[in-house]
DNA sequence: GCTTAACCGAGACGGTACGTCTTGTCTTTCC
DNA sequence: GGAAAGACAAGACGTACCGTCTCGGTTAAGC
């Protein structure tokens, strides 16, 4: 058996771990993914370059932890969707907030790096999917299965196409820079998803 | 003034630059887009690096031309999608295609890095659309008021959003690799696009 | 006083000891002085890197003590020169032994490697000399002074002299690899020396 | 064929050959072989790290060119041993300048480093035999050959053999600082030298 | 016989240097 | 004057060791 020396992990430096994520995310939104070296890191946090590379096994993977690290500070429960009854309002509330984001330049940089890193490589994307995609998609899935019980949405609709529908041509917009991202962009998709989700028999009241 | 000294473009060789484009391919193909350097591309193309770095800011424009090239060997016009009449069964072929395509291992690397690319580098993604994206798109467009004049679209639609919703969420999904992409996929893409952009007035007919 | 923590003798465990030893001596036989490291000992011997730098104070010390380990293993005393009456004869006959062990390539590289430590670190030269050369010297100049008795040799002669001119010569040529090591050589080495030393008041028989 | 990609002399600079050769010097001089590095010496020399490994194999090489060029530097021809006619005389004059050379503490660690890659490296003795030591040694004979015109020294003497006993012993002695480096020493070694190769049928004077 | 200090193996740590690879510039030589 | 060839300064890569520093486990003194 070849089997690799692993690092035991009870060993582990908190104290360097911990410095580790936060000069990488310090460096990413200083200058950019693609300048930032392991090197660099190291030198940032005061860590030899080896305590790095025996516990990630590459850049992505360091700077997609400090990435997670950052999500998950708070307990990482309680989160939750507006509920007020109305699906519309609060689809478009929630999207509205979300191009927001994507148009703070302080976002920019550091979510395109995790963009990258997830397009690159399968292991990151399906960690990426797993802690911190498919927590939040659970969230929005469960305000939609609300809004199936109230008669909002069709009671038959997959709800993973249905955030697709809604938040695909944001994020591709956004990746893409292919369009403005505005208010009304945001409306304006709640809209044709509602429409192509209305429940079964509704009258058409027109696009 | 300083004044950069500009090559003048008369002089160029065109075997070195053919050579250039065909040895980016090749090797993206064979090793994938993080591991080819331009080094290797000279390499490759037995051509002096100062060649490379004369003609072209970077080794994402190179990666660029190098796709660009492809599109554009053909003579880059009759291209039109197919019109039957049935909307429904013209978006599903072609959507069925896209699908193949992106399925296709031959074709992984290399749009996935021309992806990397666009998604980087702003002045490429603005190439990306003007050269690439935008005419594509206005022959899909050309199919979609053909379908308003039939009056099977709403024929106040934003043709860009249609579009962007029946293919942003597939190659959201193709990107992150976040579920599988399956010939009922594609339908599902073209039914709910459909539904959300049906003519006003028309009696739902349930999803 | 800060007085640096010393290890408390009484404790040493005389099995690492040895085995810290041993591996050093294989190890430098294997790959050479230069590319033996103190990991590879410790790794080779089953033993913590600190249980090396306990006790000895660097890479050089530790292969020191492996050679003077193998010098004492036996009781140490009762070595003595031949002495057969004929102090040519008995030189010539210790000599050439001589020589064939510095031809001896399995000695090379240990013997090299001492011979680094030695001109690199006075103390390990000192100590070289106190437990390792002076008492194999003091051997060789009681055969000398036997011959001063047996007025084969200038009794006024200086014997730290007379061992320099004997030895030096061949051991330069073996460390700087600058001749043959052959008996032939041994031989003129003890010829010359003879006539150097030789009592006052002879008839010179030519060279 | 293998065929290691060899650099081409011809677009060599001179001004990085020489810079790296200083830098080499220098560092030696202020900290000790031991403690240079490759890094060091092209930081100080203002090069790439690339530049020196293309040109030499190991830092020994470097330092030993350093030397070559030092030693070098002259018109290289000319150089001559005294000779007034009095072979003890002018030997012990050499000799003592020889002491005084290696009792010189500005001389001790780069002399030192030079043995030590000697000792080492077998490539290296060669080089050192060829261009430094023997075109010495040459210099040294030719005043024996006229002292043994002259009938100071036997005519048959190996000539190789008279400067190992002459200079071995001190060499020896400076290498392991195994006794003092006096003027004394310096003479006593010219007289045992001369004794042991004085030329046939003399009458022995006495030690 | 119980406690306790020290040694032991193991190996993570902050570092330095290694020797290699690439970048983008510069220079030389050929066509 | 464009192009091949490739040397150059710069600096990041990932690896190997350095010497120090914990960790538990295990002896062996000293009570």
């Amino acid at each position: 058996m070849p089997e690799t020396r692993k690092p035991n992990p009870a060993r582990r430096s908190e104290r360097s771990r911990q410095a580790i994520l936060d000069a990488a995310r310090e460096l990413i939104s200083e200058m950019g993914y693609a300048k930032v070296s392991i090197e660099a890191i190291a030198a940032r946090a005061g860590v030899g370059k080896q305590t790095i590379y025996r516990w990630w096994p590459s850049k992505g993977a360091v700077v997609f932890d400090s990435f997670l690290a950052l999500s998950q500070d708070p307990e990482g429960e309680g989160m939750a969707l507006p509920d007020t009854g109305d699906l519309e309002a609060d689809l478009k509330l929630v999207m509205r907030a979300t191009v927001a984001e994507l148009a703070d330049p302080a976002f920019e940089a550091p979510i395109r790096a995790l963009n990258l890193e997830i397009i690159n490589d399968p292991d990151l994307a399906a960690q990426y999917r797993e802690k911190l995609a498919d927590p939040v998609d659970e969230v929005k899935k469960e305000r939609l299965r609300s809004a199936q019980r109230a008669g909002q949405l069709d009671a038959d609709a997959d709800l993973d196409l249905v955030l697709e529908v809604l938040y695909a041509p944001l994020h591709h917009r956004w990746l893409h820079r292919s369009g403005p991202l505005t208010a009304g962009y945001a409306d304006a998709l709640v809209d044709a998803t509602l429409r192509a989700f209305r429940p079964a028999g509704e009258i058409t009241p027109g696009s």
